[in-house]
DNA sequence: CTGTTAGCGCCTTCAC
DNA sequence: GTGAAGGCGCTAACAG
């Protein structure tokens, strides 16, 4: 590997100059030396050694993406689409602002914090955090961090953050709505898990809200907690359509990987859909649309996510600004064939 | 952040007497030091920082996983569901192993080379290589280099590497030939793109050897050569149908994404999955299940393809073995609803 | 068994 | 406009 030093020497200079030259701090180099420098920095193909920036303490360019998996890890790791697209789309965005992208998996927020102090990681992009993980994360480092779609209690916390959301209780709201419109009057409510995420809580609120509105009781029996492994899933849907689904003529889903695999196993068991029972996702991604009839669904513009996310941690890296930022990105109702008037 | 040296000083010792406690060398410390000196560290929550490693070239930890993208890049990163699982299982197999992953997306190898010299990175995995740019990797670095389902061309390359990929030959042959046991005589094969990757052109041959020893004669016209625009595959797919279709009982897909993508338009356009049409995918992914016939389709355990990536990458990074490595692993026949004797 | 020292590559400060 | 020197944290070599 080719040095700072060694790029000197070849040239006749000190280090400095050539240091001055990569930082191109040209008030400090004569034209001539300048370019020599460049040319012999390019012939011998320089690359710094991050070793040497991060014990300078000049920063690694390092980005850690954590990724908490602790709940629903069979979905969310393995099979949702959205991890996948999030990843793909950070990574684009860290590497285009000249950082690197680090991942990592890790139910503890000690390890990560570990891991941030040993690389000496510049700023933090958290998935999947439960708010209680969440405030660790911003009590134990003073590293800026993004979350994206956790809610934060604020007034919990008096440090800065970043979080990068959803308006989960409009997208909620407004699929439950639709299919008020559309003249349904018993509808059920679908998540994974007993337990719900913030992103679900808020969804669920959302669905409820609009029951509330239009003047529709909700009873505890509407909410269905699926469970995340595949086969108690499914041998739970199919005694639902054996017992108690035909009392409803509408159920919204918190994922569209949960519709589809739900109305696959409705009409295996002889469930016609829509005509029998509506059906929404959430997501809006490639499981809404291949799948038949396709889902109606709440669509969410990832990259858009991935992009406000990593704009606002460099922000707060490079200390232009500060401050709580919340961000809620709008959601948008897509209507497809997975609902019918009733 | 807490250093060797304020450990030291801490407890009263050298700095080498906790280097020595860290690297766990007992005959050269005192078991009283020993113990003072890690009970120092555990309280002080002591962790190395890396830009020291680095720089003292005492190894980064970091595995750099490295994905070519240069084509197909619309299925693969946003849409298919292999790159999802096996990052996620790359990444579980090198934390397991005390490495760090850092990500990263490139079209081109000096990009990557230059990453990896930066980072003084021990290991390379790279996903999705096209077989000259696979070349380039192994010529130009002398770091352990594993690939993952890239056919490289052994009599080219004089130095070691490995990869590990699938026996994709077996599984085009054995998909085709349970067409052909079916009774199905005129079987189409469908790949992405006209120039085939590594992978799809051992598939496309398992595909004609099969036709071969059931002497049926392949014809140009019999390959289908699919956009990855969606819309352009959909209208040529919908154009299909109202052409030449009818001449084909089944279609063999080289991937489960595709299959389940014109599956969907087929039926859509009025065609009866499996009555008229039997189709089959590659990879056994959730595309497979989630799809209404289920594909019949051929089957490889991802989880593995990472474990054993990994495991020979430590192999070499640990100087136990050398030699080229190139692993096929089996694929399985999963018979499922897609597919009817005719 | 313990401690001192030098050096990895880079950057900044300060003399010249 | 240029260069010498010191320090970031860690480790191995060597001296005691």
């Amino acid at each position: 590997m080719i040095t700072i030093k060694k790029i000197a020497e070849i040239v006749g200079v000190s280090p400095t100059t050539v240091s001055n030259v990569i930082h191109e701090r040209k008030n400090k180099v004569s034209a001539e030396n300048y370019e020599k420098v460049k040319k012999a920095l390019r012939e011998n193909n320089y690359v710094s050694n991050m070793g040497g920036r991060i014990l300078g303490r000049h920063g690694s360019k390092i980005i850690g993406v954590i990724l908490n998996y602790s709940r629903r890890s069979e979905i969310n790791i393995i099979s949702d689409p959205f991890f996948n697209q999030i990843i793909g789309y950070l990574e684009e965005q860290i590497r285009m602002n000249g950082y690197f992208m680090m991942l990592y998996t890790s139910g503890s927020v000690s390890e990560s914090l570990k891991l941030t102090s040993a690389w000496d990681i510049e700023g933090l992009v958290i998935l999947g955090a439960l708010p209680e993980d969440a405030e660790k994360f911003i009590q134990q480092t003073q590293k800026p961090i993004a979350f994206i779609d956790t809610y934060v209690d604020e007034k919990k916390i008096n440090k800065d953050y970043i979080n990068i959301g959803l308006k989960d209780f409009e997208g909620g709201y407004d699929v439950t709505n639709y299919l008020i419109e559309l003249g349904h009057q018993k509808i059920g409510f679908c998540a994974d898990g007993n337990h719900l995420s913030g992103v679900d809580e808020q969804r669920f609120a959302g669905y409820k809200q609009a029951l509330t509105e239009a003047n529709i009781k909700f009873h505890n029996h509407d909410f269905f907690g699926l469970d995340y492994h595949v086969k108690q899933r499914h041998d739970y849907l199919v005694n639902l359509v054996r017992t108690r689904l035909k009392d409803y003529s509408g159920l919204v889903f918190t994922s569209d990987y949960l519709a589809v695999d739900a109305m696959n196993i409705f009409q295996d068991n002889g469930i016609r859909i829509p005509e029998e029972l509506s059906i929404t996702g959430f997501d809006h991604n490639i499981f809404s649309e291949q799948c038949r009839p396709k889902l109606t669904t709440i669509g969410q513009d990832v990259r858009q996510k991935a992009k406000l996310t990593i704009k606002y941690l460099m922000r707060e890296i490079h200390q232009k600004a500060s401050g709580k930022t919340n961000i809620l990105l709008d959601v948008e109702l897509v209507i497809q064939n997975s609902t019918v008037p009733v």
